[in-house]
Formats: C-alpha cells, sequence, structure tokens
DNA sequence: CTAAAACCTAGAGTATACTCTAAGTCAAGG
DNA sequence: CCTTGACTTAGAGTATACTCTAGGTTTTAG
C-alpha cells in the first residue's frame, strides 16, 4: 500500500526528478512524508498520476492540472468549475481530433506521392500528374 | 505575387517575430529580400508555410521539419528519406489519436460524473454509485 | 519633403517542462 | 558496523519555441 518515489518512477514511467518536479508544482499535494523525510506514495496518488497522465496527454499545461487538484481539495464547492473545466478539455481533444485528421489527410497525400516518385525517382513529374494536382487542390488549396 | 513579413503574418496567423524566427532556424530558405534587405515571400513561401503548420500541429518539431526542408533541397537523392519520414509521421499521427481517443472517454466519464455529482451537490455519493463504479473499472482500472 | 508605419539585425528575455548536480541523509544486506 | 544504493533538498542547467527590445533603415502616404 505504500511505495517510494523509485518504484512509482518504475510503475509510471516518469522519472524520480518529474515526481519530484510535480509535487513542487503542487500537483501531487497528497503525498505523505515519513518522519526522516521520504515520500511515501498510495495507490491513491498514483490514481492521481494517472489523470495527470490523461491531462497532460490530452493537453493541458500542469498549472491547469494544478487548478483542478486545488479545486478537488476545496470539496464540493467548487465541483461546476471542474465540471466546466472537464467540458472544455473534452471540447479541446474534439478540436484537436478534427485537426490531426485533417493534417492526416495531408501527411498521406504526401506519402502517396512520395511513393509515385520513389518508384519512378523524380518528384517534379509526378507532381503534374492529374491525380496529385486535383488532390493537392483539394487538401492543400493550391 | 510579393507579400511582406507583415501581409504573410496575417495571412497565416503567426508573428512576424516568429516568421523570422523560422527563418533564422532554417525552415524558410527560400526566401528572397530585395536589395535593401526586405524579405519579399511568394506565393509558394505560403504553402512552404502551410506545410511547416501541418507537421508542427502533427507534433514534429522544428529540427525534424528542417531535415525534410533539407532533403527537399538536395532534390530527388532524398525521395526515399522524405518518404520515411512521412510514414513516420503517418504513425505518430494514428498514435497520437488512439490516445486521444482513450483519454477522451476518460473525460467523458469526468463529465457524466461531475454533472451527477452538480445536480445532487456531492461528488463522494455519486462515486459510489454502481453505474459510475463500473465504468472507472472499466476506463481507469481502478 | 517629412512623418509615421513597417521593416531590418543582433541579441536578450520568457514560458514550459523537465533534467541534472551537489552535498548530504536514510535504509537494507552482509 | 559498514557499505551501497536509494533517498533528501536547493538550486542550476537544458531544450524548445517563441517573444520582445534596442537601435537603426526603408517605405509609403500626405
Amino acid at each position: 500500500m505504500g511505495y517510494s518515489i523509485g518504484q512509482v518512477a518504475k510503475k509510471t514511467g516518469l522519472s524520480v526528478h518529474t515526481l519530484r518536479y510535480y509535487e513542487k508544482e503542487g500537483l501531487l499535494p497528497f503525498i505523505r512524508k515519513t518522519s526522516s523525510g521520504l515520500r511515501v506514495f498510495s495507490d491513491d496518488d498514483i490514481n492521481w498520476l494517472g489523470m495527470i497522465e490523461c491531462l497532460k496527454a490530452t493537453g493541458m499545461p500542469l498549472k491547469g492540472i494544478k487548478q483542478y487538484i486545488d479545486w478537488y481539495h476545496q470539496g464540493d464547492s467548487t465541483l461546476s468549475q471542474r465540471l466546466a473545466m472537464f467540458r472544455q478539455q473534452e471540447q479541446n481533444i474534439k478540436t484537436k481530433m478534427q485537426e490531426l485528421n485533417t493534417n492526416l489527410a495531408k501527411i498521406q497525400y504526401k506519402i502517396r506521392l512520395y511513393d509515385a516518385a520513389v518508384k519512378q525517382g523524380s518528384l517534379s513529374q509526378v507532381q503534374q500528374e492529374p491525380e496529385f494536382r486535383a488532390a493537392r487542390l483539394r487538401l492543400f488549396g493550391h
């Protein structure tokens, strides 16, 4: 039920430096310490690190994550702020996914283009082919 | 057919500072300059900025983008490197999209949870409900 | 012709998120 | 008991990508 910082680093893939940094930034205000000063992580703390990872991976800066954790600590009076934050984050993710989709199509055009170019040994000729010109116009607007 | 740096900044949404920074970093080795030193951007240059934006938005660092531009300048001898780069980038995008999907499900769980919590005025009770416990176990593993 | 706006370079400063170092303390195995 | 490895803090250093400043030049509109 209690993990050292090194064990948590192995479990999560974060470095011990990063874990201490997160605590210093206020992202881990839960962590207990032994009388001699060693951090003791609980399973709950590791779950929190999972939530931090989720928010980080979806583009939230550490300050935003800290805000959430602070709200959490303030109890039920901040429920609506936290709900609003998650709604905003949902929107951010959806926007980012659409952007990735659009850009994936562009990259896949480039793959088709370069695949043909590698086969022919030349890019400039392939680019002139009607099929590629049409796709380029549709995807890049030129 | 020729744009000033300020016009390009408006067109692209990038700042003039950023455009000069990109040139300094080797991302815009095409840009012509007038005899008095002013940058003159062509439509082609603006298309390049579009490609830079695409790569940047899909997580490629400026160094990687510069590598691509350098390869482009070296001509058809680097076609296969460029193809490999785009294939790698396609994979990066797909991985990122899967990650976003997984994390979107977690955020949407939180929205449902907090929506119910706001209605009841308490988080701790809602968290105990079987429906939410089951979803939490499925999505977060605890 | 002049004043204001836009441009130039070189270099310093900022924000974010780590990442590492130094100097020391603590804990577990032989 | 003692060594080795893991831990501690405080603070410095790094990487990335801007962002801004100072001091000066060029362009453009009246």
